[in-house]
DNA sequence: TATGAATGAGTGTTCATTCAT
DNA sequence: TATGAATGAACACTCATTCAT
């Protein structure tokens, strides 16, 4: 005998089909730091021993390296196992399905994020306003950040058609940075007609986007691009001289 | 979830008619202008009479609603065609196929963003340097096109993925309006580290993405942001003071 | 292009999956009496033409037979359709699934069911107690039903864990029955050790599992099989001389 | 739902040992009688000892609680591993596939069945028709034989759709118990108009069938059925005052 | 003897597109 | 010009069974 039924109504293995919390560490199952601590979530409850996190990892990878070829509505779950030289089924032993994978690798960019917005937040000397240099150290590590994740910041608007979880994490992400940089302009460097917080969103904007079209437009995001965006950004918001 | 998508691997039964160029004037076959305010592009060579713009038009604006409120990815060609209140069959009277009705639909668009361009170049007399109420204004009209266009705009990103000619449009459009504006910001305005394209693209990119973050914030890109926004280009590129 | 995605969370179209309400007659979308009246619930609510009729009966009937050769959970959508000389597609054009295809047979089969209830119940001119005839009528009538629905009857247990919908149908279907009988019984008739609620589903039960076994056995149910039977009914519940 | 079952078309991959005749004693692995209170089938030759059987008979009661909760369509291998509280390897250790651990369970079964077949027929002394009371005993027996066995009992029906092996054996069981029902009535006892042979079997559809009825309909069968039952068959059969 | 991991054939279902009327 | 019906390629997903430890 091969394959066989559902026949009864739902899933009845406990891969507590998309549940995997947002919150819960990918850390926990596959111990491979992502950045300094990882996170992400992946489907299924069971405990994953090494060779089960190495796997996962495989297909976590293989993952973004698909979605950065095709995209992830063209993608296919036969890629994904096919560039991680796995089979099919394994698929479905660590993930419910494609968004399941695709909450997972989101989470875990989302988690990078946080970092830099701890940075953020803690960097410039309280009170202070922060120079040049603060601004392009932010820039530039948010610029790191995109690269690293590209496969996923270029489509964070259209993966946020999926699935209302991941609605969540990419709303608070982007929430939480733009609030932290409207904290960093503060009311009075910013001049009678800036709304900090729409201030912060629109530098975010700028950033995300920009390193969106550049790619589009096949140049890479440089050094020099960085300078721009940087002074740019110096002198709209604390170049009140 | 079941069956699944094609979406990249090219078609398999023969498309009529698969050309739909955009170089082809939709005005050719709907009798509407195109330039000022052009309409879609049916797929055979067929002149409409009126019944059959009529149907067209029914057919677009049946397909912004649908990519409103579910994307294009998610819509299906049967949503579309019960939005009009006709049938399949009819469908494909008009377009070759659903990329096809995409098509029309940003080149629609594209058409709209055409005509800001020209604004922004004709606008500012000679060699001035822009002041602040010509940058809101050109933000403003900005605003609206999105506005207007949002089912398209907010998922630029994504449908870009789907069929090269699309590409190409987008690309234009974009580094056509960021070209112009780098026009503006002028080499000696710009200050030492600023270099004009990536500027032009940065404000292009912030422009852009400011609204559909908006937007998902669940926050209309209202007067005082446009004013946010207008002050930050505004310094960034041109007060120089 | 061909097939195409999924995506969204859950189906788009009219198929209202899995509603199709079992009062609702069959006999309004196929024209096509069932004994007298036919009932059945397909699962579009799409109003069926001619053609769309014929396809449909040409589909329930290619399912009996592939049930009756398979049974069916061995039976495949694609056995379905190719008795049917029709496409998988079509399959779905009709119904929203092979649970669905299950429950449009059993509801036309319950609703033949019904019609030999409605018989029972008028038959025995009121008060009188039946006579040998009487009994041997209605039992060679149910024998009639079960054959015509044998697939169906056959495995009435197995179908019952399908679907809590058809579960009811089924049971409604028996305890409508047994009460019918029960009350044929009558009290004073019943002798003191009789309970007429069992009494009634015993006769049914063992009319229904008779044919069963003895198609197991490989002997049909012929007219001495019958006699047999309702000299047992007969002299178990009404023969008190 | 998605994928789906095979059931029918025969194994693809080579079964290890895809035998497990009925005819071999399970007693000669097991150490447990059979005919009195045998147990499971094996699927390798193996000789179990005092571990392994434990494994077994745990394997072979998380089978019946899963049939009781599920029916055997819907029990996957995990269900019943899970039950268990054992592991999928372990499970092939035992069984050679999810077949053969029904066989086992059916085989055990019929073993009772067996026995309730001895009772008859060696039972009323020789030559004499039985009274109330010898028919009620056999009843009795009969039922708790049923609700001991329920799960399986239950889908006879459809358990013999699954392997011709099971079919026989099932086919065996109710022949002879038919058979031995057949010789209890007796020809001149009989009547004019009643066979034995489709007596007998007739007896076995209601005792059968009228355990499910009840099941199905909530209502335990408690010793009022019994009664009823009893009468009824007392009646039908030899009551030829 | 026990176990977690891997495998992949087999099936249900979707939906773009074509066809006949 | 309009329409309902038909088609079938393409995928996602399940689960029995085997394997390596």
């Amino acid at each position: 005998m091969t394959a066989a039924p559902v026949e009864t109504k739902k899933p009845v293995r406990p891969t507590a089909d998309g549940t995997g919390s947002f919150t819960e560490s990918i850390a926990d199952r596959t111990g491979l730091p992502f950045g300094e601590d990882a996170v992400g979530a992946p489907a299924s409850r069971r405990v994953l021993r090494s060779q089960g996190k190495r796997t996962m990892r495989k297909l976590l990878d293989a993952a973004m390296v698909a979605f950065d070829q095709r995209g992830y509505h063209a993608t296919r779950v036969n890629d994904v196992v096919e560039i991680a030289k796995t089979s099919h089924g394994t698929f479905y032993l660590y993930f419910s399905n494609k968004e399941d994978l695709l909450r997972a690798l989101v989470t875990e960019a989302a988690s990078e994020a946080q970092h830099l917005y701890d940075t953020l937040t803690a960097a410039p000397e309280q009170g202070g306003t922060p120079d040049w240099d603060d601004v392009r150290g932010w820039i530039s590590a948010y610029s790191t950040l995109w690269v690293r994740n590209a496969p996923l910041f270029r489509s964070w608007t259209d993966l946020a058609t999926i699935d209302p979880e991941l609605i969540e994490v990419i709303r608070q992400t982007f929430t939480v940075m733009a609030e932290a940089l409207a904290q960093q302009i503060g009311p009075e460097a910013s001049g009678h007609i800036i709304d900090p917080q729409a201030a912060g969103l629109a530098v975010l904007a700028m950033l995300d986007r920009f390193h969106y079209l550049r790619e589009f437009a096949g140049q890479p995001v440089d050094e020099i691009a960085i300078d721009t965006m940087t002074t740019m950004v110096y002198r709209a918001l604390f170049n009140d001289a």
